[in-house]
DNA sequence: AGCACGCCGACT
DNA sequence: GTCGGCGTGCTC
């Protein structure tokens, strides 16, 4: 007797095998189960989609389906919760399932033969997992660890001599301990709002300490935004709970692991043997039997919604995985994404996360930063640093203080001009300038690659002279470097500096972090007080503790305040407020601390708001247009995007699309956009457009995309979609 | 997505 | 004469 079985293979969605294929097998194997599977030349990883199929309802001719190649037996079955999660995504996302389910799990898995792969898990099956742990006892509840605790990264333990157990207890701020309290007696989603240097990591780590310390086998999910920001944390939650469970207990799970590592790690997810997984994105998709805690930190962070293949957003999926799997969800920041503030709203009118607050920063005398705007209409013309707070840095300097100086743009110049003929130093491939790049002296393109030597003269007209316009933070910090030169620093070596140490100045960027370790080894450079000024982009402003900088200056803080980006507006307040939070983290130095803004717009209220710190307020005027204008979250969006070497096949394609939506029902509450071409509408010589979907339901724009599904798979072999590259639907995309 | 098959330009 | 360009088409 032999089973049809479905089983899920990697294809993508733009291919006509849109769901599982069947498969002979001698076994009813029981969904979830690992396959390896004949696909035309290739064998492939598969997984066991459901219960077998009757041959007639399928219409399919059993004679001519083809046999599994191998059952991955060594991997219990993947659990219903996990396939559902996956069956969700690739529903709301409009992608396969195939796609979804083979790219939420470890590329190894897929790369490994059976052979290879049993070989693998026998060799891990050695080495044992757990250590026989005395007894601890944390905040009050019962629980095994492995090893003896004392006096490890801040945590007391006292030994209990008639028990010979272990009571370990960590000094909370009053806000962390109502926070920590009601997270306890609700349900959530929670959503904590929390200001910089509050504490929330510390809420964190004791919500995981709890959850741990109740129940000997639960497991939680810790996601961050960025691989950055995973050594940081990992660090910290390795600190507390190494010494409690076992070098073992917690994993990483990002792109930059080795994929040996990443098998690794979701294996001791997979088995239970993890109790803490941290996270990047994808974790969203570990397969943890025992989940009962997720944490999404800067939840507002854009990093959380894939850009490529299914477009998901981890942190939504975080919260119906948490619903689906009855895990508490908690999402963290200091600048929640308005959704999520608007989620966390009142009961009373609709809300549905509870909103918990932490106000104050943490320390005896940590006050917020003063946030000082410099007009710079009343300043010398052309300046790139106000006169008045090139002071003021200089003051720091002098004090031995850091100061940090934040620009968005990396570079020498944005772009190369020729004075003579006008010549701009243009992507020949893309529709963007060719960035400046004066320390290996290339013209390179941000969007493709494409890199050059600097031509000596103008490439046009020969004129040699050719000039940057504009600048970005290579020639911000050479700029600074002459305009402080004649500035001392405290010294350090009298003999050396007879007459003072002059400034330190380091850059930190996208360029300046390419090599393995160069991060960490710059930041450790800024911790040591090795450096005075530190320029960089908004990769500064993100997370990383810098504890003894007291003044965090925006050169630009203008740049997207105008954007026709809906979102523009709340991204620049998020960075904003997140570079002030790097000022005067130290409790010691926060006195006198300042973010200064260089704007010509010194009345705008999203710098007013800033001023007083005051998301709430900021938020409450955003929503209030947002609400006016029948944007998100009052309206649910999609992208329909198109790639083509023409911008009319790409737009043809589009508009064909749209027409065909017109005779279907589901496009009732529906509304279709005019096809454009993005923003950057050329890049690598791919020319791209797109369309927007709306509707003021959610339901009403997913049932309009389920039935538009068939549209596009016709269109695309239709005359309009001739000569088109590919297609893909964004849902809630986060740029427009 | 891979990997075939298939039909036209510059090299051993 | 072939090696190889990427245009279409298929995979249970």
């Amino acid at each position: 007797m032999s089973y049809l079985l479905p089983i899920l293979v990697h294809i993508p969605a733009h291919s006509q095998v849109a769901g599982p294929l069947i498969y002979q097998s001698e076994s009813a194997l029981p969904p979830g189960t690992l396959v390896r599977v004949p696909l035309g030349q290739r064998e492939l990883l598969g997984v066991v989609w459901d219960t077998p199929v009757d041959p007639v309802v399928a219409s399919l001719d059993p004679g001519k389906l083809r046999p599994l190649a191998a059952i991955l037996d060594g991997i219990a079955p993947l659990a219903s919760c996990w396939r559902q999660l996956v069956t969700f995504t690739a529903d709301y996302y409009q992608r396969s399932l195939g796609e979804v389910a083979l790219a939420a799990l470890p590329p190894q898995l897929r790369d490994l033969s059976s052979v290879q792969l049993a070989r693998r898990l026998k060799r891990h099956a050695t080495t044992p997992r757990h250590e026989s742990p005395p007894t601890v006892i944390a905040n009050g509840v019962k629980q095994s660890g492995s090893r003896p605790v004392s006096g490890i990264g801040g945590i007391e333990a006292t030994r209990n001599d008639e028990t010979g157990t272990f009571v370990i207890s960590h000094s909370l701020s009053t806000e962390q301990v109502a926070v920590t309290a009601r997270f306890d007696q609700e349900a959530g989603p929670f959503l904590l709002f929390g200001a910089t240097g509050s504490g929330k990591t510390e809420v964190y780590l004791q919500c995981v300490e709890r959850l741990l310390a109740s129940n000997a086998s639960a497991q939680s999910l810790v996601m961050v935004p960025e691989i950055n920001l995973t050594p940081q944390l990992e660090a910290r939650f390795r600190q507390r709970f190494d010494a409690l469970y076992g070098a073992h207990a917690v994993v990483s799970m990002h792109s930059g692991m080795t994929p040996a590592q990443r098998l690794q790690s979701w294996l001791a997810a997979d088995s239970g043997a993890a109790r803490i997984v941290l996270g990047t994105r994808m974790a969203v998709f570990a397969s943890m039997p025992q989940l009962k805690l997720i944490i999404v930190d800067e939840e507002h962070d854009p990093s959380y919604k894939s850009q490529e293949g299914a477009r998901y957003s981890a942190r939504d999926l975080a919260v119906y995985r948490g619903r689906l799997e009855n895990a508490k969800v908690l999402l963290g920041s200091a600048t929640p994404s308005l959704e999520s503030w608007h989620h966390s709203r009142p009961l009373s009118e609709g809300g549905r996360y509870v909103r918990l607050e932490m106000p104050s920063r943490i320390g005896s005398n940590a006050s917020l930063p003063l946030v000082r705007r410099v007009d710079m209409n009343h300043q010398p013309k052309h300046c790139v640093i106000a006169p008045p707070l090139l002071e003021a840095i200089a003051q720091r300097v002098a004090r031995g203080e850091q100061s940090l100086v934040f620009l968005n743009r990396r570079g020498y110049a944005p772009v190369l001009r020729c004075a003579d003929c006008g010549w701009k130093s243009e992507c020949p491939h893309c529709s963007a300038y060719r960035v400046f790049h004066k320390i290996d002296r290339t013209l390179r393109c941000h969007h493709c690659g494409y890199a050059e030597r600097v031509p000596r003269t103008c490439p046009a007209c020969g004129n040699p002279d050719i000039a940057p316009m504009g600048r970005g933070t290579e020639r911000l910090e050479e700029h600074l470097a002459e305009l402080l030169a004649a500035v001392r620093r405290p010294n350090s070596d009298p003999e050396l500096w007879p007459e003072g140490e002059p400034v330190r100045i380091a850059r930190i960027d996208a360029d300046s972090t390419k090599l393995k370790g160069a991060l960490e080894a710059q930041l450790a450079r800024v911790h040591s007080g090795e450096i005075d000024v530190l320029v960089g982009t908004q990769m500064i402003a993100k997370g990383h503790d810098f504890r003894r900088i007291t003044l965090v200056a925006a050169i630009d803080a203008d740049s997207a305040l105008f954007s026709s980006d809906f979102r523009a507006p709340e991204r620049l307040f998020g960075l904003l407020l997140q570079a002030t939070g790097r000022a005067g983290r130290d409790a010691d130095s926060s006195t006198g601390s300042e973010m200064w803004l260089q704007t010509f717009h010194p009345q705008h209220p999203l710098f007013e708001a800033l001023k007083r710190h005051d998301y709430s307020s900021f938020a409450a005027q955003q929503l209030k247009e947002r609400e006016q204008a029948a944007m998100p979250p009052f309206s649910f969006q999609a992208l329909l995007r198109a790639e083509a070497r023409t911008q009319e096949v790409a737009q043809g394609f589009l508009t064909a699309a749209s027409a065909g939506a017109a005779e279907l029902p589901q496009s009732q509450q529906v509304t279709r956009y005019p096809a454009v071409p993005l923003s950057i509408q050329r890049v690598a010589n791919v020319e791209r457009a797109q369309m927007l979907i709306e509707s003021p339901s959610r339901a009403a724009l997913q049932r309009f995309l389920h039935a538009w599904q068939a549209v596009l798979h016709h269109t695309r072999q239709q005359p309009d979609g001739k000569g088109l590259i590919r297609w893909a639907l964004d849902v809630d995309p986060l740029t427009i």
